[in-house]
DNA sequence: TTTTTGTATACTGTATACAGTATCCGAATT
DNA sequence: AATTCGGATACTGTATACAGTATACAAAAA
């Protein structure tokens, strides 16, 4: 009869803390900009609280760090801990794979598609747009497994990063190639065979670290 | 010539953390209890502030939840949750064991079975002691990856479902059993196959589930 | 010029205060 | 006896206040 009023029920800090997330990913805060809580508090017309609270959960996720005169900035990611991640996303979306070929269906191999199909239809060429089309392919592997845990890294790893999908100057044609690749990867799936599946994504996860190390 | 005056700079927060932590694992904390923000900043002797920073995290590692009189109390998980998180742990040993068997060294298997000798002579014969021996040991071999983000995830997710008190009913002659097991592993890794180590931790790892279930 | 030193400034971290909401409980009602 | 209802209670979430510390900068000393 009446609409629900009950509030989302959401804390303040939750929502600092994805719109900050997603500040940091499109680039609206730089990394050596300086984040400090007051001045954030003041955009949001909020109190330092939720603020600080959000700031704490990005800099326990190693997303930002203290900078110089007390607050926070973007932490920068070396080209060796960028290969830790690769090695981690390996570790995660590979064993996806290896669960995803031993209990593969139909069903499951068409949503795969599906998805793949979906996201690869980009409206916008842009680095931008790849990563983002990139980023659902790849979480749909690791969704299929339907295992909270290894979603939960996946997102983790993925959030984190940050400064390269800004940067990287990836060319459009290598960008487009790497995207079609992977319905390969469903294939392998179909196979059965886990072993098959798992070196399938590890070397598309390679193939997406030289693409963007720019070692093509 | 004097000794440097410079704290540690700990955030309260975070020995909070550490200490809430510790007292869930060690079951000082049990399932049920309310935890209330006040009772514990008077218990710490700090204000509530710290304390409710230590809890946020707390929660969102999804180690606890909000209950029913506001407070937290610790988070129950299911057995469907225990098996994926064992399939998490999977994915991240088995793939550290892979990487180590791909460059495996003299010098590291060296350090692993020292590691493993240390761990496994142990000074009590508890349930508790066993638990902690055979998290020292797994972790070993994610540490010696030397892949941050690996060994992140790894301590993670065994700070989450994995606190003792799944173990409690465990048959201590199993577990003894369980923890010889290990050195095996290192076999696998000098192998030099890492599809061989990858397999041999899977199945170390399946065994500690049954182990845990009941189903010997 | 370079180095030292004092002081202002920019921040954080912690404490405290306050308002709001879900739960509980006991008295009133059926 | 079961249900409803009002108020007390137990908490949280957010705002504010305050003290402390690292940096920056400008003036003094070398």
């Amino acid at each position: 009869m009446f609409k629900s009023l009950s509030k989302p029920k959401k804390r303040l800090a939750d929502q600092v803390y994805e719109q900050l997330l997603d500040a940091i990913h499109q680039g609206v805060i730089l990394p050596n900009d300086q984040i400090v809580q007051e001045k954030l508090a003041e955009q949001f017309e909020i109190s330092r609280t939720p603020v600080r609270e959000a700031l704490l959960r990005l800099e326990q996720e190693k997303i930002i760090e203290v900078a110089k005169r007390g607050g926070f900035k973007i932490r920068i990611i070396s080209e060796r801990e960028t290969e830790e991640i690769y090695r981690a996303r390996a570790a995660i979306e590979c064993y996806a794979m290896r669960m995803l070929a031993a209990q593969s269906t139909p069903a499951l191999l068409e949503q795969l598609r599906h998805t793949i199909q979906q996201a690869e239809n980009l409206t916008e060429y842009s680095v931008k747009a790849y990563f983002r089309a990139n980023q659902t392919i790849h979480r749909a592997f690791v969704v299929a497994t339907e295992n909270r845990y290894l979603l939960e890294m996946f997102d983790n790893t993925w959030n984190r990063g940050t400064s390269f999908r800004l940067f990287a100057s990836i060319d459009a044609e290598a960008m487009a190639q790497s995207l079609g690749g992977h319905e390969a990867l469903v294939d392998a799936i179909a196979s059965g065979q886990p072993e098959l599946a798992f070196q399938a994504m590890l070397e598309h996860i390679d193939d997406g670290l030289h693409l963007q190390q720019g070692e093509l």
